[in-house]
DNA sequence: TTGTGTATGTTACATTGTAACGATAAACAA
DNA sequence: TTGTTTATCGTTACAATGTAACATACACAA
């Protein structure tokens, strides 16, 4: 799995492929990629970091695709739980997903003076959870796993 | 560490027990302790269960305590910075810490059908965290690690 | 046609969180 | 004592985030 990190990256090919990703998935479980949802979709893409629902229904209103919140947050819910998106508890907000197909357990890097978002692998910190439950008899469905620090740009290091 | 786990306890000895570290805390380190702080955490111990922002401040506004909302959040934000408790981003809401005065990533279950929430050990879960942090190098300062299921009254077993 | 289900549109409101500014109180030096 | 500093507290006013409820539109099957 490509860690998608900070470095710089082929940002319109990482667009395009994870929109055809997605409609590929969708096809595939008869779901409905409605103009909206494509469109929600695409502004995560392009600005490539967490949006609040209502940075996502400013972009909407601009486009006339929509003008109140429930609209933005349909969506949102919408792509969040068919795993196109994921939602950033820390932030309240959303951030397209890097890995989409791929299962996966989620695992937000979040640096305190950028904001920059990115995807880490989280399947090690994830089973590390839920071996933990797993010892109180809890059964872990959904994880939320998010740090919050200083990417590499803006670290002792920068 | 006594994972606090979803079984009955002694509650009272609990309540007094994080009282009398917080207090001691305190005074080893300088902190203030004041009234409205020492009652926020003791609502919080007492309730043993994640409250909102807005409940704390109904116990306070009923006590003659406070009647705003800042006078919760920075009561609140005081006893998170000092870890005598803990925000849970998943509900935006806010528990007392079940191990106070020990170093410990903290690390949530979040019962979806009865809300209870449980403080399990995060170790192992906070590492494996930091190490694909570093990965990417990133320097992580805070940890947010929470799961969403059902604890043993609530699941399959229940 | 008539239902049925899914998605959308809209209103109105609920909940959660903060910036800003002044008042108060304790600690301490001049 | 007086002034100064610092932390805390009180309050207003508002910003930001999220949802319940109900109406509408459309596709597709019975």
């Amino acid at each position: 799995m490509d860690p998608v990190g900070f470095e710089t990256h082929d940002h319109a090919h990482c667009m395009a492929s994870a929109l055809a990703k997605a409609e590929e998935e969708c096809a595939e479980k008869g779901l409905q990629l409605t103009p909206v949802r494509r469109r929600v979709l695409e502004i995560l893409l392009e600005q490539h970091r967490a949006l609040g629902a209502y940075d996502v229904l400013e972009h909407l209103r601009a486009e006339k695709l929509g003008s109140q919140p429930p609209v933005a947050y349909r969506a949102l819910d919408f792509l969040v739980s068919h795993g196109f998106a994921h939602r950033i508890e820390r932030l309240n907000a959303f951030i397209a997903c890097s890995h989409p197909g791929e299962r996966h357990a989620p695992c937000f890097l979040i640096c305190r003076e950028c904001s920059a978002v990115v995807e880490a692998p989280g399947r090690q910190a994830a089973q590390a959870l839920r071996e933990a439950a797993a010892q109180l008899g809890f059964g872990v469905e959904r994880v939320a796993i998010e740090a919050e620090g200083l990417c590499p740009a803006c670290g002792p290091a920068a």
